[in-house]
This record gives C-alpha cells, sequence and structure tokens, in this order.
DNA sequence: TCATGTGAAACGCTTCACAGCT
DNA sequence: AGCTGTGAAGCGTTTCACATGA
C-alpha cells in the first residue's frame, strides 16, 4: 500500500510487464473480481508468480500477506507508477494511411494518451481536421507542442522522412517519441525512442517456421510480447 | 561463409536483432557499400561489435579475418536464417482499420510476406476484394487455408473476437500468429504467437517521462526495440 | 596489422525458498 | 494456514580479451 520515493533502475521487461498486468487487471475489474493473488495474475500474464510479486516489490508494497492484492488499487498503484492517466498530450507526425489508422485507434486514447495535434508535409491536408485534432504544417511543430504541452511523439511518415520529423520533435522540446517507419533513427542522449515495427515480429515468427527446435523454452511462456 | 546445419538454442534478443542488422544490410546495400566490419554494423544498430559478431556465430561464419562482411553474401545469409525471401502465404483476419492499413503496408511484401487472403465477418465485404485478394467469410478459413498454403496468420479483429480468430486460424493449420488487439490469446503448446501492441511502447515511454533517472543504462544504447 | 570467431568472465534477470504478516 | 515480500542462488545473455588467420 505503500510506496518508495526511490526510483531504482527498472529494467525494460519489468515495464512491459507492469503495462500487461495493468491491462489484466482492468479486465478483472470488468469482470467483478476484487482480489487477485500473484498465482491468478501469473496465470493471466503467461508469467511466474514470483516474477510478478517481484515486479512490483521494486516499486513498494501493494499486496496484504496471507490476502493478495485488491484489484482496483493495484490498478491505480501500476497506472500511477506507468504515469497513464496523467492525460500525456501527443503530436502525431504523419498522417498517411499508417498515421490515419494510429489516429482512430480507440484503446489509444482510453489510456489517457490524447492526440492534440496532427503534422504532415501535404499542403491540401494542412489547416484541415481530423476528427477534433487540427492538421498543422511540420514548421509549427515547435510552436504548437509547447502551445499545447505536448509531451510525446508519434512517428509515421515514410523512412527517407523519419530522421527529420524525429528531428523537428526533438527540437520542438518533446522527450519521447514512438517510431514507426523501419528505418532506424538516432536521438540525442536523454530522448526517450522506441520503435514499433511489424515486419520485426513477422521475421521472428518466420524465423521460427524456418528454424523448428530452435526456440528457447524459457521466459514467459509464449510471453508478455 | 559456411553455415553449421546443428540448430541451436536461439534467443527472442538475437533474432530480433538479425532482423535489425538484415535492414541495415539492405539500407547499406542501397547506399553502394559492399564490405561492412562488425564495428559498423554495431554503430549503425547501436549495439557493441563483439554482440554482433557472437550474434553471427551461432550460426556459422560468414565473414573474412581481418577484412569484415561482404554486405550482399551477409544480407543473404540473415535473410535465409530469417526464413524471409521464401514467400510465406499470409491470412489477414479483420479489415476494420488496422487491417486495412495493414493490407496497404508496402514493406511487407516487400520483405516476402504475401497476404494471400482475408477474412471478416461482414457480410457486406465478403465475396470482395482489396487490392488482389479475396474477403472470405471466417467459416472458410481451414479450407482457404490448406488451398492457398497459408503458414501464418495477422489478426486484427477486435479484442472480444480476438480468441476466436486465432482459435480458427489454430485449427485451420496455422503454425504463427501475429496478433493486433491488447487482449492476450492462448495457443496450444507448439504454436508460435507474437503481439503488436503499440500501447504497451506508450506505456514504457510514459514510464519512462513519469520516472526519470529510472533508465537501465545497458542494453542496446536506445536499442534495436 | 587488422578484424573475425570464441571460450571465459561479468553482468543482469528470473526463480527459489523462506521469513514475515495477516 | 495462506500469500506476500525478498535475499540469495541459478541461469542466460552480453562483454571481454585473445587466439586465429588473412
Amino acid at each position: 500500500m505503500k510506496e518508495t520515493g526511490t526510483v531504482k533502475a527498472v529494467s525494460d521487461s519489468t515495464v512491459r510487464r507492469l503495462s500487461a498486468y495493468y491491462r489484466r487487471l482492468s479486465e478483472m475489474e470488468e469482470e467483478g473480481i476484487e482480489i487477485a493473488s500473484s498465482k491468478e495474475l501469473a496465470t493471466r500474464n503467461g508469467v511466474t508468480p514470483a516474477q510478478v510479486r517481484k515486479d512490483f516489490s521494486l516499486f513498494g508494497k501493494f499486496g496484504r500477506r496471507g490476502q493478495g492484492y485488491t484489484v482496483k488499487d493495484l490498478k491505480e498503484a501500476i497506472a500511477k507508477i506507468l504515469g497513464v492517466g496523467r492525460g500525456w498530450n501527443v503530436a502525431l507526425v504523419g498522417l498517411g494511411k499508417v498515421g490515419a489508422a494510429l489516429f482512430h485507434y480507440k484503446e489509444f486514447r482510453k489510456q489517457g494518451f490524447n492526440i492534440a495535434a496532427v503534422f504532415d508535409n501535404d499542403p491540401a491536408k494542412q489547416g484541415g481536421h481530423i476528427g477534433d485534432a487540427e492538421i498543422y504544417a511540420p514548421e509549427r511543430l515547435k510552436e504548437v507542442v509547447q502551445e499545447k504541452g505536448i509531451g510525446i511523439g508519434i512517428v509515421s511518415v515514410p523512412g527517407e522522412a523519419a530522421q527529420a520529423a524525429v528531428d523537428a520533435l526533438v527540437m520542438a522540446g518533446v522527450r519521447a517519441i514512438l517510431s514507426f517507419p523501419m528505418r532506424r533513427v538516432v536521438v540525442p542522449e536523454g530522448i526517450h525512442l522506441r520503435y514499433v515495427n511489424m515486419a520485426v515480429e513477422m521475421e521472428g515468427l518466420s524465423f521460427l517456421l524456418a528454424n523448428p527446435g530452435s526456440k528457447r523454452h524459457r521466459s514467459s511462456p509464449e510471453g508478455v510480447r
């Protein structure tokens, strides 16, 4: 129930699992389940109970010995740890097919990410709206990012334009970027960057089919990811 | 230059990095670069040279001491390891906004993944076409999967329908599945499953912004993923 | 001399096993 | 009795450092 103020070094895998727990807890809440043990959470996430407890233990003590965890409280605690629900404003750069699909992705807003501004090179789109978001010329990135308090950028431009888009976001003061193009981009120290790349996942599957028997039978039994 | 026939246990991270190397090698080929050292590949992928050499060493000897690797040969070797370029036939289940965006994702076909059939619940879509692919009713999954030799399935249906879609693919004989809904699904032993989940990545970024100083300064300097 | 390929060391993450509470 | 929280052990992955060979 109590959180330590200390922020320890937390691994990427732990953070990913926290996301997964968070989603399972939402589902359990909808199912009307009020108490969850580490065993139950482990089953629902394809990890071990010890892993679940260890993950939580990095951030504080959220359960009651002999009882388990209160679903509602735990969910709120994880939300706080992840920083979701505090309503991040997000900039979407690149309104092609992928960008448009992202924009309409409902779950996204539900998790507290608000696409506050959209940027696209195409003058025909500029000045228009998608949903309730205005579409701006990329030149206005800095101005709009600062005006709207945008902290996270999503890049969905063609590969050739990816680095320029990232640079512009960084210049505008955005400190975290999610990039969809396959092209690798570089960011200065201190800027957080992640990729979403479906091709990597497909090639991973391809590898598994092409190399039967190569599979590590460790880590998350057909895991979190 | 020589591959061992033995398939060792290969970690997930290694396979992901192979995907990344593969992409960088394609870029280098386009740039007209013919020789690459592990150092060069490391720089371009944000990993260490030793990591690059170790990754390759799991599959054979692809370089020449004192020289480096031939870009073209190495790229082909990795393609073979990953099993790309052998033209996988893929089934796309769920033709909503996400499904449609995936269908039109060009890079995808370029990497040798061919969406050979599309399935959707909506009778209005069934019997029609998207691109050169026919749209079928889900009931015909098994028949079509076997007829077209489909080995991989992509699930882009709403969360509530995810498990049913996965079950149907498995029943149809598909052995590898890429799932987009946030809902966790289960598959029998031996079926390969991966998720693409943008929310996890966004929450990861959110965590990093909400917990400054929590970042592990290990593993791929703003890494492969 | 230069860069690969690779055992061995270092490191970090996961699992174990039990003390501590309820 | 039951389940959490956690130091310590176990194990897999990354890095080191050097032998090997061009």
